[in-house]
DNA sequence: CATGATAATCGAAACGTTACGATTTTCTTT
DNA sequence: AAAGAAAATCGTAACGTTTCGATTATCATG
């Protein structure tokens, strides 16, 4: 690889020169500047970043990490981030960590041995105490709440998008709305709970414990869950995210319940699949692009110009499909 | 950050002896050895990989270039080669082209810059000549041909996968067959119009140019498609992917064709979506996860032991579902 | 206990940049 | 034409590692 001393040697002018025309950082003639570039294409010169960021003690490049690249969920908010990164010249290294914290660990670590700039993390991947441990390198978490008052965090207003959906289903009509959700340990679990119970309270229904359901996130969660209702079937049915829903509508479809005639059926994620389903899907739509965005937004903002870590909730949407009348 | 001559000044031995400890690469006395840990870990000392990676020169880090993340194809794909990656303790820079040969052309340099060890490239993300100019570079390929003697290739055998599902159909009994798909320009679309003309052949069936459609190679592409065929339907839709094969399937239960009775159709993928359609659809499937990590156990063997670069093909697999009966 | 072998440790150079003070060249102004 | 200012250019010291030849400490052996 051609090395801006080669460059030099063949430019008749000194390595600072060089390094001082290529990045403008002092006046250079016009005449050597133009040498200087028909020289660094003719031996194809690229600078060396490894070198350069040793020296500025920057690496141009952010560190995302996520639990899972194939839940549905991620792929938009990477993208997103990636796109917005690559707008202000900064590279990302992805790190996916198959939902465990401590695969979360080192992949943390190995992002700040390898220089990054800062962190972008998704949901719950590392332990509260990693991040406590990382003072003054910038991080941006999406969907999870540490109370780090060092950390940025971009959250979808979940809570809000499950209150606009309960909200919808008893306007037009619903009362006995089902909740079916996988096991509420964590908090992006819970408050869409939250939502349900605040909407069911203020248009004063009483809670019926027996309408909330446990399962696994999955279609099979929702799956079983549905078929669980046989025999005493709710008016309506909210579900946690859209994979479970899925499953719900098929159990549906089975037990020869008619949506929405029947029964409606509400997700939470709009993920691409719910549209074509039949009929397609309701749901509460998550910001995924502009929270990956602005969180990069944010981290870059916090890298360059140290601005104030900042607590962003951005409001969901609900998509009004077929599934409820 | 604390570096090496810290924990050297810490622990009371030399720079070297701290590096020598910390890498095995010279005997050290166990109570020194001791020591260093100790002191490592109380200071909390992590290498500056920058640093290690300019003396090596080994960043111990690849990049992936790919043309849509959102694209379902692909976040299998990238996953797999994430986790192989890990395991030979590589990171991943990740970088989406949104399918722009231009951005591919920068983000292939900028990887270069970055001095990664070695690059996966998706697709036709770049131009050939970009590869042709980054010699001594391994790279590999997925689902393209460069003919380059230096880079390897992972294919899935995707005419195979297309005489797989025509065969199939003829099998049960359908003659007319549609196929409908994006237009031709690229590789990877022709091959599958490849095994089914070479189906058809091996049945003696004549080829009907005007059972083959092109469309956009989406949702819209496959509904508009199948609507065309209103008055004059075939037997069997073949579908360039799955999305389409959606699209169709949505343009066939708005038009009462039922399926499987009145028609069967067939995608090309397995993307998540299509085992929930109603009826769930038959499909070609995509070894991803396997072409990931199969790409990456290639690149990584091409760093380390300068491998030979290899050429592979990749079988696809046949899903039956309920789409063609 | 001297001797050589082996085990530990060290110092310095190098990797390819950037940054800064010093030096040289060029231009203005009188 | 001399003096001073401004513009170009240069040399060198870092940045945090690894590597390697050189040096010193430790040990068994005769």
């Amino acid at each position: 690889m051609a090395t801006l001393k080669d460059v030099a040697k063949a430019a008749g002018v000194s390595v600072s020169t060089v390094s001082a025309a290529l990045n403008g950082t002092a006046p250079v003639k016009e005449s050597t500047y133009k040498k200087i570039l028909e020289v660094c294409k003719a031996i194809g010169y690229r600078p060396n970043r490894l070198a350069r960021g040793l020296k500025t003690k920057r690496s141009d490049t952010i560190g995302v990490i996520i639990p899972e690249l194939t839940n549905p969920f991620f792929p938009e908010v990477v993208r997103a981030i990636e796109h917005k990164a690559k707008e202000y010249n900064y590279n990302t290294i992805l790190c996916d960590t198959d939902d465990d914290p401590e695969i979360g660990l080192s992949d943390f670590h190995l992002l700040i041995e390898k220089q990054v700039d800062g962190i972008i993390l998704i949901g719950g991947v590392v332990k509260r105490d990693v991040i406590l441990s990382s003072k003054k390198l910038p991080i941006v978490v999406i969907e999870k709440e540490y109370h780090i008052p060092w950390v940025s965090t971009i959250m979808a207003d979940l809570m809000g998008g499950a209150y606009k959906a309960i909200n919808h289903l008893i306007g037009i009509g619903y009362r006995r709305i089902a909740y079916i959700t996988c096991i509420m340990e964590k908090d992006t679990v819970y408050r869409r709970f939250e939502g349900y119970k605040l909407a069911l309270k203020d248009y004063q229904i009483i809670f019926d414990a027996s309408l909330i359901k446990e399962a696994s996130p999955d279609f099979e969660g929702g799956y079983k869950t549905m078929k669980s209702f046989e025999g005493n079937l709710p008016d309506a049915v909210f579900s946690y995210n859209d994979v479970m829903a899925m499953g719900a509508l098929k159990a549906c479809s089975e037990m020869g319940i008619i949506i929405p005639q029947d029964l409606a059926i509400v997700g939470f994620d709009d993920i691409d699949t719910v549209s074509f389903t039949s009929p397609p899907l309701s749901t509460v739509a998550l910001p995924k692009q502009e929270m990956g965005s602005l969180a990069t937004e944010t981290l870059i903002n916090s890298i360059l110009n140290r601005e104030k870590p900042r607590n962003v909730s951005l409001s969901t949407k609900l998509i009004i499909r077929e599934s409820c009348k």
